[in-house]
DNA sequence: CTGAAAGCGCTTACAG
DNA sequence: CTGAAAGCGCTTACAG
């Protein structure tokens, strides 16, 4: 191993000062061209190589930002490429990380990673572990909406996009629509009304009061699209399952064809579910869209290339990127306003695992 | 902005020495237990918060690795998350980036992050823009092999896998067995042979020539079971694509559909290509595994949701991922022998797109 | 425009 | 066992 060469070796070889060395590597100050250049080869030359370290130490920044996601699915991909994007317009490098399963000792690895800020995707059962540890660095909080987080926050309508899509459904005709991904904490009461324990309008009202979680506002968006259309969703068609895997969703879509009428459509909560769904469906011998038709919710490229093509909701990654990019950017910078909170738009993409104009 | 604490104003809050302190924060020296947990909840209390670049520029280590991939595919994923765990079980932490599209822009971020080293897998393109630039951190290349490389290398018995699936076809009575993911370059050879202006021993001497790069190892392990059993493979059944891409595999699928009988069975060289055979297979309406078998290479999870669920080479990720972190490790710590090559073993698994027993 | 010097917050010999 | 001091390699006022 060859000593390490530094600043000082460049500067003493190249026949300048410290100072100008540092310029060069930063692009700063002012001196003649030919100076620049002639350091530069020297550094070129000696192998000169930055340490990351020592600059940080001085300046107390590192110019990266961490990512972390509980663990890589479909749409974090395609979230984690939207805020890449975003960091690296603004010079920023990227890390990107996982917790899942292991939250401890994420939190206690993040603290040993040289970054400015993080953005960060808890799930329902994370969210307390990060509120409730020594986490302190700047942070941005995307997706899941909760109003103990002390941090910025930005979210998709996930209300307002799963009311959209099933009550296309409800329009065009379908009279059995079943919701898959509510809440696992609504099991037990969807479970009561189901046996005539409880009524729906107590269901429904339980519902309507729920302010955070995304399984728990897509829910709420599906409510709301019949109890605007003075209807009354059928309770044996909702799958409560917060796990939004294709595996999960394909074995419980077997479970409950396996018991009753089939649904005519399924409002799924996520792609990755819709998958499932639409693999159960035709482990049956159900056609899809003629005999259930399905949505999913994300615009995963996986959709694309499903037999048939899901229709799904996509969440306007961009925006979504950017705005939490933009609201950490200003935390870096020591804004230190109360906690803020966006929520982005949405699409809806019509593919062919339904038919709303062709009822 | 509150001031930073630093180590220096939790010695003097604790009554204790510098030295003492970093003694607790690295769960190092002697002292008495009572010391140890009164400086703890001094820090504690302080909100001590150890500067990482500090460290790091005093030790010249950040117990931090990187790892490279193209971009975040459903392989990558099981790669990443096996290098992982390889990496915190020996108590490093882990950054995970893409480079795809802006290599260069992603070797000059590298070297912006904190690292000790990295675990770069390399696409074909992107090979040589490693080894030309001034990439120089301790590291391992995983998949991609190439003699020009001097990192050490850790590759999957790409050859060998593909061979033995490929003459299971064969032997059970399969004979038009075609493969999807041949390397581009051949793609005006084999037309040549095609159309008859050289011949199919040419093509096969120039594959049997072949030694590195996983896409020509792969299809060199296909021409070799023909080639065992006295054979030759049907050249129109050859699919050329480096991409990988269940996209790309779809459409190239649906337009060999067009011109030609269908084969009896696809090896294809990614699970990725073949769940966009399989889609092909079907809007043509041909049933797997009854009219086309279908295997792939790689183990996803994705493969156990298809229709059918999809057989294929699984890799032995664990082993490929411990060996090349421990790699790593000896590198980083110092080691500086010649670059190292370890081949990992493989699995079939057997699932419905085929019926090698039961043909 | 350039140079000498201080200092970021740690770790690590070294002395006591 | 503990303390005082040097120094990792940069950046940044400051002086010239």
């Amino acid at each position: 191993m060859r000593k390490r060469v530094t600043i000082k070796d460049v500067a003493r070889e190249a026949g300048v000062s410290i100072k100008t060395v540092s310029n060069v590597i930063n692009d700063s100050g002012s001196m003649r061209p030919e100076t620049r250049k002639r350091v530069q080869s020297v550094m070129d030359r000696m192998g000169y190589q930055l340490n990351v370290s020592a600059r940080s130490l001085k300046t107390g920044r590192t110019k990266v930002i961490g990512i972390a996601v509980e663990e890589f699915r479909p749409f974090f991909l395609h979230l984690i490429n939207a805020i890449s994007e975003a960091a690296h317009a603004k010079g920023y490098g990227v890390i990107i990380n996982t917790y899942g399963g292991r939250l401890p000792e994420f939190i206690q690895e993040a603290s040993t990673l040289a970054t400015d800020g993080w953005i960060l995707h808890p799930t329902p059962k994370s969210r307390n572990g990060f509120i409730h540890s020594s986490w302190n660095k700047p942070t941005v909080q995307v997706g899941e909406y909760s109003s103990a987080v002390h941090f910025d926050n930005v979210a998709m309508s996930n209300r307002a996009a799963i009311e959209y899509v099933t009550g296309r459904f409800l329009d065009s005709g379908c009279r059995r629509v079943g919701a898959f991904g509510a809440p696992e904490s609504l099991s037990s009461v969807i479970h009561a009304v189901r046996s005539g324990e409880t009524t729906s309008q107590a269901l429904l009202d339980q519902v309507s009061s729920m302010t955070e979680g995304a399984a728990s506002l897509r829910f709420q968006g599906f409510c709301d699209a019949f109890v605007k259309r003075g209807m009354i969703p059928d309770w044996d068609l909702v799958c409560c399952d917060e796990v939004w895997a294709t595996s999960k969703s394909f074995e419980m879509t077997c479970t409950m064809l396996e018991s009753m009428t089939p649904p005519d459509a399924m409002v799924c909560f996520t792609d990755e579910i819709a998958i499932g769904v639409m693999h159960a469906c035709a482990s049956r011998g159900l056609r899809v869209p003629e005999d259930v038709q399905i949505s999913g919710h994300d615009n995963i490229d996986e959709g694309r290339f499903t037999n048939p093509t899901l229709t799904t909701i996509d969440p306007s990654l961009r925006e979504y990127a950017n705005t939490a990019f933009d609201m950490l950017l200003e935390r870096m910078q020591g804004y230190d306003g109360a906690p803020r909170f966006h929520m982005t738009g949405y699409t809806l993409v019509e593919r062919d695992s339904t038919r709303f104009g062709r009822g």
